[in-house]
DNA sequence: CCAAAAGTGTTGGTCGTACACCCATGC
DNA sequence: GCATGGGTGTACGACCAACACTTTTGG
């Protein structure tokens, strides 16, 4: 089976970029490709979009299919239209990213085809890495995805410091401590911070304005001394 | 005459924002519709995206079209989908925003269509005035384009600290002056600078870097002290 | 009591803001 | 010579990066 695309027309689609972090590491999901064009690349999780929903109700249809009950963070990233990227025909794709909490996404990893690839954020140009340390070479990526991954990597490295895109990947929903933020801005940014400036920095965006509020409460006990909890108000 | 849409498929469009500042104003360019749906609103320039170019190579149709010669520079703004934003049947449309000289698109002016609209950007959502002074209202505006509009303001708000689209709108091709540029930038944001807090923004930005050269020139006799020019070393 | 992890404090430099002041020209 | 518009200087506070330090736990 195969889909067939009429060659006079111009179809649209939504694809998928589903993030997350995982110990200072950021993921995304991919699926290998099993039809041609493509067949056996790595590709985004794509769908074409139907003639009652706006783009935005496609990207929460195929989330509910590509991982239901996801309830991601969703964002419009860019537009992609070169006229030879899809060899079956004409399809303009409008990228969104998703971001899920990775405590979420583990129980809902047994059930989908999509397989997590790390991303190295450290390098000018993102290098995925697949579940055995392999690295995937661009050449590996089908359609423009590789062009997709890179756009959606520099869009969170440049948002993620003044917007709340961090807080949407934690991985409680309510409380959380300053050394796992921190962990998500390092996944994201490719660098690490500094732990005194790094509080200074949250505390001035987020707890100044009543977005995270410190908690009385500790927590984690692992080996070293407690964390402090906060708690995200969030809003939406 | 009127663009037939089959209605069981998806389109897919361009739309322009053409912008342009005179006088520390910012001025966009709409037509007034003459067909149905919407026909007298005013409204932004679109056209559908054909089967062999990309959204870009359609923007730039288009711009040779509505404005021959413009050469202005174009950047992705966002895609709106809505199911019901064009009464004709489905129409995505892609947005870009299109900087254009004032002084270049003077001289285009007359033979196009479309008018100057100024926009107010001091408020929270963006006021169009038309060029006999009367206010547009939201109503007055076709599709969703009071929408598209507004998310290019922000877009620009943001962006206008960071990037080199203010230059992109000086006047000559190389030279100007701090206060042409100052003017820009109040244009854009909607709210004055400090002369001199705002040299020292620019130098930091873009002289350091090479991207502008101050001159040893000064021009421009008209009362006060001429002003000293620098000029643009644009590389692409 | 030592290592590990979390959290705090200090300091020097840079940057943004507000404001006052000086310069070159036309009339 | 004075109004007009262009350009400069300074001073203060806020903020940022780097680094050293203290606190609280487990073993």
């Amino acid at each position: 089976m195969h889909e067939l695309l009429e060659k006079d027309r111009v179809y649209a689609a939504v694809d998928l970029l589903f993030l997350t972090v995982r110990e200072r590491r950021l993921y995304l999901l991919l699926s290998r490709r099993e039809n041609e064009p493509c067949a056996g690349y790595a590709a985004l999780p794509g769908r074409m979009i139907g003639l009652s929903e706006s783009a935005e109700e496609t990207a929460a249809v195929l989330e509910n299919e590509m991982l239901p009950g996801a309830g991601a963070y969703m964002e419009q990233l860019y537009t992609f239209s070169d006229v030879h990227r899809d060899a079956r025909g004409r399809v303009i794709t409008i990228a969104y990213f998703a971001l899920i909490p990775y405590q979420r996404l583990e129980r809902l990893l047994p059930s989908t085809k999509m397989r997590l690839y790390e991303i190295d954020t450290r390098a000018e140009e993102p290098v995925l890495t697949d579940e055995e340390g392999k690295r995937l070479a661009k050449s590996d990526l089908a359609f423009d995805h590789a062009r997709i991954i890179q756009t959606c990597v520099n869009r969170l490295k440049g948002k993620i410091g003044y917007t709340d895109i961090s807080l949407r990947l934690l991985s409680d929903d309510k409380r959380f401590t300053m050394v796992e933020l921190e962990g998500i801005f390092e996944a994201v940014t490719g660098q690490e911070a500094d732990k005194s400036n790094f509080r200074r920095f949250i505390r001035s965006r987020f707890e100044d304005s009543g977005i995270i509020t410190a908690l009385r409460q500790t927590e984690k006990q692992t080996r070293g001394r407690p964390a402090l909890l906060y708690r995200w108000n969030r809003e939406a």
